[in-house]
DNA sequence: AGCACGCCGACT
DNA sequence: GTCGGCGTGCTC
């Protein structure tokens, strides 16, 4: 019997070695799939490369292994590196990562399933390899410089680098990634292309699927079905499929001939897991191309500013797309002064929408065209107050309010999920004015339609006003029948959330207003700024991006401090200024992209023990530190977040702040490790995670 | 994390 | 008298 080790799925902070040792009949390859006997139970396990520093132990008390399922050709060195790498960089155990980014389905599977499924896909037909390639759209200038330093490179004819293509809404970078993937693809290699959510794959497919008609193009996203995601997975790690198309969850892919790695809208969130192994897939796509000798695309209107200060110190290489395509403009961006409006009689509210905006709505309805209103905030109001009393309509179990839906007439919390019906009259002196205080996309909806109520369509009839959000599309489908209507020219007026703001192409759209985006402005958060300016410039983007109409395209924003930098320079679509601005407040501030952070966060039933671990873990990190690292990391004490109670839990945390990746790692790699330990002397602690690279302060 | 074992309240 | 609540403890 030979001994092998075996990464599981177990979490960090189990005291259990990072990968525990079997018995197996054969030598085993790393990178097998196996199931193991672990406790009362089998488990999936990814046979793993030795330790050679693990202490030895006695081969009598090892189990073996249950079974081995040969029929997968084992993950290769360069997926484990990966797999390694991010298990010590966000701070959790091999197996836990490895066995995670696992599709589901392979996870449950024993031999014999596998067999089948194997056998399936060697029966499927091979692409059509003769089938033409379409006609493809000559290249702009700015598009042909970009391609001169990109192509060799996909081409593997020059060294790799990871590039950062900075291009507005409509400039062509589709057509950049198109290109690129052709070359990598023609060079017999596989592409990756990452997009920062669901809903912008099926567009995306749609063209790679058009362009690439003899080649197998998969998805991968947590959309799919149990069966599909290991189909698509399978194929990737077989090499049939030569493009792989996919969410976050898409970084781990196997590929074996991987060529080519497209980060799309790299500044976009959604790229950063936001439970269980925090990783970044932006970050992760750049490590994976630099490991894997293969250049990475990050494309984006309005970069990151981690990315773009690499850029600037030449980290990445950056390429710009400096026009938008055909004769289409930037729509023009207008400012509307808020406080300049006039005031509302004694009692009543201001309108939703100032009278020059809908005077403009007027005018695109008149001329059969759409208007866009974003506001970022749905249901009816985000609050229900009472008059009399000053009751608000507070969540029990969270420290946010309820948001008033008026759909189903609930109260409802966004944090936990708790709802019920609406009350009739206030809960605490039975007043029955009790009433809505702001503004959700609900509520807009139905205000727009009375204010646009008087104006005939040309067509004849009324103003028709639709809504996207979260709650318009929870069904399956629902959103694609919602866009097909927008699409078709059904509706007028298009309120929406940050939802509709995401690579949609509205071709008939020629004013794109936000509602109210002034909350960015103020928070304590320091990145809203930069998605402030990220999300407005997409939205403005959805504007005229038919060529006919763009001149007359315009972008509106209601605010309160129209004196903001932030807004000359998205007017004067500036993203260089608007970032330089942005990026020396955080250099004075010492913040990212100048400093590297880690937080520390719990959460427990009683607040006291929360803030005793992260206190205890405070002291632990600071009697790791020598003290002439005093200015190079700095670690603060226990804190409560934005909203410090979620579903009956209190919320706390505590960062570490350090000059340099390489001293956070540093710390973070002696620290972690005592915080498993260090749990168990807090009873009551429910839950805690080290966030490396956090979003979220 | 699972899943055991283990000791105290409302049901057939 | 059992079924089951979730509190501690272990998993190569």
């Amino acid at each position: 019997m030979i001994r092998v080790s075996v990464a599981v799925e177990t979490p960090q902070y189990a005291g259990l070695a990072p990968c525990l040792d079997y018995l197996s009949e054969q030598p085993l390859s790393p990178g097998t799939l196996v199931r193991v006997p672990l406790g009362q139970r089998e488990v999936p396990g990814l046979v793993w490369d030795a330790d050679p520093e693990a202490p030895p132990c006695d081969d009598h008390l090892l189990k073996p292994v249950a079974q081995v399922l040969q029929a997968l050709p084992p993950l290769g060195p360069a997926w484990r590196q990966l797999v390694d790498f991010s298990a010590r960089y966000y701070q959790r155990a091999v197996g836990e990562i490895a066995l995670a980014v696992l599709p589901p389905e392979l996870r449950r599977l024993e031999s014999d399933g596998l067999d089948r499924r194997l056998a399936k896909l060697a029966r499927r037909a091979p692409p059509d390899a003769q089938a033409p390639t379409p006609e493809r759209p000559a290249l702009s200038p700015g598009q042909q410089a970009v391609l001169t330093t990109l192509l060799p490179a996909c081409r593997g004819e020059a060294p790799p680098a990871t590039h950062l293509l900075h291009g507005v809404t409509g400039s062509g970078k589709t057509e950049v990634y198109l290109r690129c993937a052709e070359a990598a693809l023609d060079a017999g290699r596989q592409a990756l292309v990452l997009v920062p959510e669901i809903n912008l794959t099926p567009q995306l497919e749609a063209r790679f699927a058009q362009r690439f008609p003899g080649r197998r193009l998969v998805t991968l996203h947590s959309g799919l079905t149990p069966a599909q995601r290991l189909q698509h997975w399978l194929m990737a790690h077989l090499g049939q499929a030569d493009l792989v198309l996919g969410t976050r969850l898409a970084v781990f892919c196997p590929l074996p001939r991987l060529g080519l790695v497209v980060v799309d809208e790299e500044h976009d969130p959604s790229y950063k897991q936001q439970d269980g192994a925090r990783y970044s897939a932006r970050d992760l796509a750049v490590y994976r191309g630099h490991a894997e000798r293969v250049p990475v695309l990050l494309g984006s209107a309005t970069p990151s500013l981690e990315s773009w200060l690499h850029a600037q110190s030449g980290r990445y290489t950056l390429l710009s797309l400096p026009e938008r395509i055909g004769q289409g403009e930037l729509p023009r961006v207008t400012l509307l002064d808020m406080t300049q409006q006039p005031k509302p009689p004694a009692g009543r509210e201001a309108p939703p929408l100032a009278a020059p905006l809908l005077q403009a709505m007027r005018q695109r309805v008149e001329r059969g065209e759409q208007t866009l209103l974003f506001l970022n905030r749905r249901g009816f109001a985000p609050v229900l107050g009472c008059s009399a009393c000053g009751w608000k309509s507070g969540c029990p179990h969270c420290s946010a309010w309820r948001v008033f839906h008026k759909r189903d007439r609930s109260l409802r919390c966004h944090h936990c999920g708790f709802a019920d019906r609406v009350p009739r009259a206030c809960p605490d002196c039975g007043n029955l004015d009790i009433e809505p205080i702001g503004r959700g996309t609900e509520r807009l909806e139905e205000q727009v339609a009375e204010l646009l109520h008087d104006i005939e369509r040309p067509g004849g009839g009324a103003v028709r006003v639709a809504r996207i959000d979260a709650d318009s599309t929870r069904l399956k489908g629902s959103l694609e029948a919602q866009l097909a209507a927008v699409h078709a020219g059904e509706v007028d007026v298009l309120v929406g959330t940050q939802m509709v703001t995401k690579g949609h192409d509205f071709r008939r759209v020629t004013l794109v207003a936000a509602v109210n985006p002034d909350g960015a402005l103020f928070t304590s958060d320091f990145r809203a700024p930069e998605r402030l300016f990220a999300t407005l410039m997409q939205a403005a983007g959805r504007a005229g991006r038919d060529a006919e109409a763009a001149s007359r395209s315009e972008m509106w924003i209601q605010t309160w401090n129209p004196g903001h930098a932030l807004f000359a320079a998205l007017r004067a679509h500036d993203f260089a200024a608007f970032a330089s601005s942005q990026l020396a407040e955080r250099e004075m501030a010492g913040l990212p992209p100048y400093s590297h952070l880690a937080l520390l966060r719990c959460e427990a039933r009683d607040p006291a023990v929360a803030e005793a671990f992260l206190r205890a873990a405070r002291d632990a990190a600071r009697a790791l530190m020598p003290p002439e690292l005093a200015d190079e990391l700095v670690v603060y004490s226990p804190v409560a977040p934005h909203v410090a109670k979620v579903a009956g839990f209190e919320r706390r945390q505590m960062l570490l702040e350090a000059r340099s990746r390489a001293r956070l790692q540093w710390l973070l790699a002696q620290w972690s490790p005592q915080l498993g330990p260090l749990r168990a002397a807090h009873k009551g602690l429910a839950r805690w995670a080290v966030d490396v690279d956090p979003l979220d302060i």
